[in-house]
DNA sequence: TTCAGTACCTTGCGTTGCAAGGTATTCAAA
DNA sequence: TTTGAATACCTTGCAACGCAAGGTACTGAA
């Protein structure tokens, strides 16, 4: 039985669950590019496939919490920088409280397992 | 459009990331069935239902990381109370060092959504 | 014997992450 | 000028899994 596979898999589950926070933080800080964020994201990583990251762009963008305008490169094919919008960044604090929440939810039980 | 909506649904879905995991915990500090587990969540704001709760414990059993054994009850009918086994104290180290690496790559971004 | 409380479990649906496969643009080298 | 590498976008189909809803069964009290 591959015993790694139970963890990887979990790593995967939890990263996951923030996805679409972690995609709007991103954005918080400034306009990018899909294969920018991706790249972001592994700089800290949380490791997210291509076929993750456009279909949730393009649903965030549906929910009206991102924009997107087209931009030249000299580097390649026009590239779509993504924006967050004021609705956007309404959601984004409350996700911001959702995750403080669940933090502290794991360090109480976490300290529970300890004593 | 109902906003609210799209955080109820974040928020679930950052609490699934940690099921497992969180469920791991609570067992690591002494032997639960079922339903104190799901109480034992509730108690740090992490709701689970019983239709996820029951077919992840069997996973876990099939798995290996858990056991478990009947007890009786004079309150009703008898509990099936859940123990880690030492492949599962293994993999929640696992879950543990994940779980830091996840809560510190979110605390980057954000930093840097702040500067 | 009926009802409330507690506890277990299963079914079916809907969401969604991801591997794989596909298109289009640019630039440089052959 | 054609070929290939790098960059970027996107879609399809599968599989996993959480959860609402519905179901069974035991206990004790009314």
């Amino acid at each position: 039985m591959d015993n790694t596979g139970i963890i990887e898999n979990n790593k995967t589950q939890m990263r996951r669950g923030v996805l679409e926070y972690s995609i709007l933080l991103i954005l918080a800080a400034g306009d990018e590019y899909a294969s920018s964020i991706i790249q972001k994201l592994k700089e800290v990583n949380i490791i997210v496939a291509e076929g993750t990251t456009y279909p949730l762009l393009i649903r965030l963008k549906k929910l009206g919490l991102l924009n997107y305008r087209w931009e030249e490169s000299t580097q390649g094919p026009p590239r779509k920088y993504y924006m967050i919008t004021d609705l956007g960044r309404e959601q984004l604090a409350g996700l911001d409280a959702a995750w403080d929440e669940l933090a502290k939810g794991i360090d109480t039980i976490r300290k529970g397992s300890k004593a």
